[in-house]
DNA sequence: CTTTCAGGT
DNA sequence: TGGGACCTGAAAG
């Protein structure tokens, strides 16, 4: 085995070698030997199945590419930028900036291997990283050889030699985590976890009644925090919760960086800032938006024409408030009826075996069914994912009429969506539930029901919206039972959390006199009778205006994915894998 | 609407 | 020897 590596027909471009380095590399500050890391990562790559992969899938992005800047240039050549207009968007959104609310977040230093090092004091100031197959978390001399969380350990293996290999301590960090997230809670009782590591508070209140600045509280906190962990932390001061994060990573580790509450600071602020910093553009966004120029967030600015003109691909107005600095400052716990799936997936060696398959979805199968149990959804459509041995996924789905949260049902559908696709070799089997029912809440419609029903309540035309599928429901099969409106309920929720609900509903019912009541209209907020037929119709128009506003993309579409803003139910992850998982 | 897929953490 | 497991939202049909 030449140890060296020779460095001949290497062909790849260079989007692949730094796609091969993996997906976190970039995202902090990088190696400055990053190139001769990258080299090898890919060197030892190659000719895998999955170098094969990345490869393809870089050829995909390059051709997705191509076509963005052939439409750029078939835009560029008709008139239609109307620039006056975005300086109006621009100076709108200024005049919203909101610098009223401190946003913190903070960010445990190298989580996973701080916690073994309190468990091992010997392994302080070794390279070694935590992990199976893929690396969780390196420690810092780890990440001087350019070992990354992600990456896979036989690569990390080559870069640095003498690596050490813990496996994971679930249970630890859950009891870890769980003091720290004691600790932040109480500068902020509404505070947001991120992760088991990481999460965001809003300290205004905490700092108004202690009277103190944001500095001296974060740094309270985070004395707290080591004093009673022994962990360190490091954290962002910001005014919303995209800067914060991005703050929390600039004195990195067991530091802290309080951005400026004004908006000069915040704009120079973002001018150099590579556009990879940003919380939900990872490569592929990153690749997307370099190919228009566009590397950091002043960048933005320059290049607002391009993105003006493909809006539908970019989203401009989610980009000016990137490049504003601009976005979200509220922080609240994750609300249950957030959460849009729930699934389960396992890899193992590739697998050919009809049996050997059914196995695995089987297994599968009964750790769904288990969260489901504990965490008390159902669902009525099962998605089933499976990975090759060539790491291309797929994905096949199925809707039923009927909520499906027993392994046995759950394993039926699996195998009816998995059993037509064979025969394949494959190193991924999972399953996901959508279209979720919330098992807790029976009925989260109870103010929308009521204010039917206070409205309604002598009406005939009771069966308005009752869908029309409903009656070739069959065989048997236990019917959906909770008929909420399917297609209003969204409409109500999207709303907003400020606007809960119609508060005025509930009062109304002196139920005798005053024949000519009115309420307020839930989605438009005017005043209407109460009188059956005009409030109906008024429903029926104020319904459709806003599905119509929706269709039309007053609603921003994107296509540049974005992260997802708040993921379902972190915390119980957290909980199943540090229960579910010894150290061996 | 339902299914498939990409993207991010 | 060895390359994860979650989740969301948009595109496509």
């Amino acid at each position: 085995m030449a140890a060296e590596p020779t460095r001949p027909p290497s062909q790849e471009t260079a989007s692949l070698v730094k796609r091969l380095a993996g997906p976190s590399t970039g995202k902090a500050g990088l190696a400055k030997d990053q190139e001769d890391i990258n080299r090898i990562i890919a060197d030892v790559s190659k000719g895998s199945k999955f170098y094969e992969n990345e490869k393809k899938k870089d050829k995909e992005l390059t051709k997705k590419i191509e076509h963005i800047l052939h439409l750029r240039d078939e835009l560029t050549k008709r008139p239609g930028v109307d620039l006056p207009k975005i300086e109006a968007s621009l100076r709108k959104l200024e005049s919203e900036r909101d610098l009223s609310q401190t946003i913190v977040h903070f960010d445990l230093d190298s989580f996973f291997a701080s916690v073994e090092v309190l468990n091992d004091p010997t392994l302080a100031g070794k390279p070694f990283i935590v992990g199976g197959s893929v690396v969780s978390t390196a420690s810092y001399e780890a990440r001087k050889y350019g070992v990354r969380s992600g990456m896979a350990s036989f690569i990390a293996k080559k870069l640095c030699p003498q690596l050490i290999t813990i496996s994971h301590g679930f249970s630890d960090y859950s009891e870890m985590s769980h003091k720290v997230m004691a600790i932040c809670k109480r500068y902020d009782p509404s505070l947001c976890p991120a992760g088991c590591d990481e999460g965001y508070l809003n300290i205004t209140a905490y700092c108004a009644e202690h009277d103190l600045s944001a500095d001296e509280c974060v740094e309270h906190l985070r004395s707290a925090v080591f004093a009673e962990t022994k962990l360190t932390v490091s954290a962002g001061i910001a005014p919303n919760t995209m800067l914060a994060k991005i703050c929390s990573d600039k004195n990195k580790p067991n530091g802290q960086f309080h951005l400026p509450f004004n908006s000069e600071a915040i704009t120079s602020f973002m001018r150099d800032l590579p556009i990879r910093r940003v919380p939900g553009i990872g490569r592929v966004s990153e690749r997307l938006l370099e190919s228009i120029g566009i590397k950091t967030c002043g960048d933005i600015y320059t290049y607002r024409a391009t993105i003006s003109l493909m809006d539908k691909q970019f989203g401009l107005l989610h980009l000016l408030r990137t490049h504003l600095g601009i976005a979200s400052n509220s922080v609240q716990p994750p609300q249950r009826e957030e959460r849009k799936s729930i699934g389960a997936e396992r890899t193992f060696p590739p697998l050919a075996d009809k049996q050997k398959i059914l196995e695995k979805l089987d297994e599968v199968c009964v750790e769904l069914e288990s969260d489901m149990e504990e965490t008390q959804w159902t669902g009525r459509t099962i998605t089933l994912k499976y990975k090759l041995d060539s790491f291309e996924v797929f994905t096949r789905a199925k809707s039923h009429n009927r909520w499906i949260s027993k392994k046995e049902d759950l394993f039926a559908v699996g195998q009816e969506l998995l059993l037509p696709e064979l025969p394949l070799s494959i190193r991924l089997i999972g399953l996901r539930v959508t279209k979720l029912k919330d098992l807790r809440e029976p009925d989260p419609s109870i103010g929308i029901k009521r204010f039917f029903e206070t409205t309604n309540s002598s009406s005939p035309n009771k069966k308005r919206k009752v869908s029309p599928s409903r009656q070739d429901e069959l065989n048997g099969d236990p019917p959906i039972e909770d008929d909420t409106l399917p297609t209003l309920l969204p409409l109500f929720q999207s709303d907003g959390p400020q606007n809960t609900e119609p508060t005025s509903s509930r009062s109304v019912k002196p139920d005798s006199e005053a024949p000519r009541e009115t309420h307020t209209c839930p989605v438009c907020e005017k005043e209407v009778t109460t009188e059956n037929q005009t409030l109906n119709e008024h429903l029926d128009l104020c319904l459709n205006r806003n599905a119509i506003r929706q269709v039309q993309g007053e609603i921003k579409p994107v296509k540049l994915a974005r992260a997802a803003p708040k993921q379902g139910d972190i915390w119980e992850q957290w909980m199943k894998k540090a229960s579910g998982s010894k150290r061996t």
